[in-house]
This record gives structure tokens, sequence and C-alpha cells, in this order.
DNA sequence: GCGCCGGGCGATATAATGTAACGCCGCACG
DNA sequence: CGTGCGGCGTTACATTATATCGCCCGGCGC
């Protein structure tokens, strides 16, 4: 379901390297790395299997390596933090939300399936307009919210019978 | 902001001992404990300064002491865990929602202030509806869901410039 | 009574996740 | 040059969570 595949992926780094250039940010070899990794899980991954799967190219990786290259992924906006799962999946991508009016800092919720682990993104306004507003009648100040609903993915709910 | 003072704490736990009661589930000396803490905690509290606050009562406690009972209490609904923050905080108490119809897995979110940690439980319909609705919009059958807010409450808006 | 069984719990060990701190290196800038 | 700063390697450690074994105790059937 999740999981940038093939020639997706390569438009994907490009369209990152594009985003972070904007900015001024640089998309140094570690981190298009680590994005690389983690658009090309299908599922959200956890920081230390990325570690696994880094060492391959970079045998000298430790935590610090691959926690510091999610740190700045999270802060462009390139990936997001699964809470529930303590893991990390790759964003659709801030400019394909940029058609829908919002920034890199685009609100989203997880679809996160019990069966088969999928993690699916999607991006609701109405969500988002309802906990705004929620947290504004009482007196709450936003900044960053997390909705995140597990359950049983399209797949998974018609294909068994529990 | 959060904490049940004095002698609404001991009608808390009167309620939930009911509440158990009336499922045949056995609240414990230990899990009464555990949940007593919970529920006096001003914020949300992590299981490990439970575990130091419970040595007091209970030298030989261990993690999986109160990982068991806050799994059994998170079973009841009596907890709720707050993941953005990996603590627990008491909820406002099943019954306490029963009169807006719902049962004791209800619907929540909560608000967590960045600047006091202070974090409050909302229970807000029309953001469960909205999430509901997403979610079906994607084929998706929800089961639970995770909403956390995070920003300044309404205190700490007031009361710093900053 | 006696034995069995299951839940609750003590206790030890270990896994999984996340951070702090230090220092090197390369590069831009004066 | 020297200076500063960002990125990263490296070591150590902190925090959060789970697996496993085994005891005890209470209920239940015989």
């Amino acid at each position: 379901m999740s999981g940038t595949a093939g020639a997706g992926l390569e438009a994907a780094l490009a369209r990152a390297e594009a985003a972070c250039l904007a900015r001024g940010a640089q998309l140094t070899e570690l981190r298009r790395q680590v994005l690389r990794l983690v658009l090309a899980s299908p599922q959200a991954i956890g920081a230390y299997a990325l570690l696994d799967q880094l060492r391959a190219e970079r045998p000298g990786a430790a935590p610090p390596t691959v926690y510091r290259a999610l740190d700045f992924l999270l802060e462009q906006g390139l990936v997001h933090k699964v809470e529930r799962l303590n893991a990390f999946i790759g964003c659709v991508g801030p400019e394909a939300h940029a058609h829908c009016g919002h920034g890199h800092d685009h609100p989203h919720q997880f679809l996160i399936c019990s069966k088969c682990g999928a993690t699916a993104e999607v991006c609701d306004d109405r969500v988002a307009a309802a906990v705004a507003e929620a947290a504004r009648a009482a007196g709450f100040a936003p900044s960053r919210t997390t909705v995140e609903v597990e359950g049983l993915c399209a797949a998974c709910a018609g294909s068994a019978r529990q």
C-alpha cells in the first residue's frame, strides 16, 4: 500500500532535492540515503530497521546517524513519524499537497491496518478543521497535531472473514 | 490542569471499582495503587516515574509490575496512553462520559501544552465523526483512534509573551 | 481432602527506542 | 591563514517496553 515504487522513488527524491534547495536546506548524501530507504519501505519502518539497512551502504552507522537524518527529514516534512508504531513513513510529497493549498507542514492523518501493517497517509481538511476548532473551543492554541486511526484497511477487510 | 484532587480521587477510585465489578474485572490492590498514582498526577506520567512512586508502597516493584497494571487499566478504559509523550493519564471517568452516550471505549482527544506539559482530555464528537468519515471514505474500518494536539494551553498562552 | 487449573504477581534478564557529549573535518567567509 | 559552523563519526548512556520462569492462592470438580 505504501512504499514508493521504482521510478516513482527517483522522482520523489528529485522533488525532495528541489524542495530542500528552494528552502536552503541541504539534502546530503546520508540524508538522501535515509530518505530513499524510508520511501522504499512498503510500511512504516522503525529507526533501527532503517539503521540495519543503512549499514549496507554505510558500515559505521550508529543510532545518532539515523536519528539525525530523520530529524532533518521530519523538519523538512519529507517523512512523518507514526507515534503508535514508533516508526517513520515517507511523506507523499509536500508538493503533492501543494495542489490542495498546504505547505510542507501540511495536516495529515494516518490509517494503520492492524492486520497487514500498511499505513496510509490521508489529508482530510474537515478532520483538521474539526480538531482545530475543538482546540480553540478549549482556549488552546494548536501547533502540531497527530491523528492516527487503527483498524482494517479495505484489502484486509474485504479479503478476510476476520 | 489534570490530576484528580483530594476527595475527587477517592470518588474516582470508587467509580472505577464499580465499573470493574460490573464487568467482572478485578481491580486488585496493585491495580488500584497504580490507578491512584496515575489519577493523582497533575500531568501525564511515564511508566518509570510511576514505578518510582509505586516502590514507596511496594518495594519489590519492577517494570512488569507497573506495565501489567497499566495494560489492565488501559483495557478497562480507566487510563489512556499519550503516544507523543509515552506517558499515561487517568481517564476523566468512563461514566463521566456515559452522559454523552459513550461507553468505556469512548472517543477522546488530548491537548498537550508544550510549555507547562499539562495534558487535557477532551471529548469532541465532531472530531470523532470527521475522523470516522474520512476513514470510511478510504474504505478503512476504524477500531481505535488517537488524536493528540500539541500547542499552548490557555494559561500559558495568556500569561506569557512567547 | 486433594489435585488441577488459571489469574495475578514477584523476579531476572533482555529487547527496543532514543539521546548526550565529544571531537573531527571540510567549507565559507573575512 | 584563523574562525565559525554545519554535518557527521563515535562512544556511552538513558528511557521505554517485553519475555520468561516460577510461586502463590483461590476456585472447582471429584
